[in-house]
DNA sequence: ATATAGTGGTTGCAAGTTGAAACCTCAAGC
DNA sequence: GCTTGAGGTTTCAACTTGCAACCACTATAT
């Protein structure tokens, strides 16, 4: 975990959704409940991580209301873990982690898993940031707009 | 930094970037480079992370190909730290992070700095991910589909 | 020539974090 | 009432982090 600072105010946009996650554990852990995972033991056989570990990951997701608890499904006695809204809006971020991946951690003959459109069972089209009239936009063409107003967060 | 594995080969198409990226402050590292800055004492300032991170995430980033050390463009006899290609392909990524943070981390009145379209200046759109004949994507419409051949990546 | 200051680091060390294994708790099955 | 399995918590050694001090090199001032 990187460095706690004082307020989270005082922490740009993209820093403080870093904080809110946490470590690389809890994006694995997000990515398999978007696979369907849902129980302690599943994340943990999945993953492999230790218990106290996994423990301690899924509080931190449900503090900071990523995922739920919620009564097992199942009739067991145990809870299980889902995510909520906020947690289902980190879908573009894990896209764009996987397909950063595929573009450049496997040779272009090696064999790897790959995002494909459910219905149609082809691959899914790379994200692209696109502005307001639909032109794809690469990192020259943006710039980050300071607040207009009043209270002060950090760049 | 996350369990190392004996081989890299073993992680997903999510852990391997990961991985690679190493920890919050690389990607930090990553957006103030796309802002443009490339010296050492810049990045330090910026972040205000110690020196010996600071150095050492560098030298992680560089190991990875994520970035790539040049002499100093102003005549100086230091070197300065720019992104490679790889390192560029983070963009969708940084975006995604940042539009998770716009939409879930400031209250709607709330100022916060706003990525925005250099040429219209508009704000840009949000990042969709989209099926090859164009349909919008959610998490449930997506599977990752097993390598077709051979040699095996986990998950 | 000598001191001073800035840049780009490295080294040492105290404090905090992580992770494997052992342990605990509760419910269900036998 | 003994065992099994799920879902954790506790313990503790090993590792990582981050502050501060130090080092090397260059440039500038005295």
């Amino acid at each position: 975990m990187v460095k706690r600072v004082s307020h989270k105010d005082s922490m740009c946009g993209v820093a403080r959704p870093l904080d809110a996650i946490g470590d690389w554990w809890s994006l694995l852990i997000v990515r398999d409940a978007f696979d369907g995972l849902r129980r302690f033991g599943e994340f943990q056989k999945n993953l492999g991580l230790a218990k106290n570990v996994l423990a301690a990951r899924l509080r931190n997701l449900v503090a900071h209301g990523i995922m739920d608890t919620v009564p097992a499904s199942d009739g067991s006695p145990y809870q299980e873990y889902v995510l909520t809204e906020k947690g289902r809006g980190l879908f573009p971020l894990l896209v764009a982690l996987r397909q950063w991946g595929e573009d450049f951690f496997f040779e272009p003959d090696e064999a790897h898993v790959l995002l494909v459109d459910r219905k149609s069972g082809l691959p899914v089209r790379k994200l692209e940031l696109r502005s307001q009239d639909g032109r794809v936009l690469g990192p020259e063409d943006t710039v980050v707009r300071p607040p207009t107003s009043s209270t002060h967060a950090w760049r």
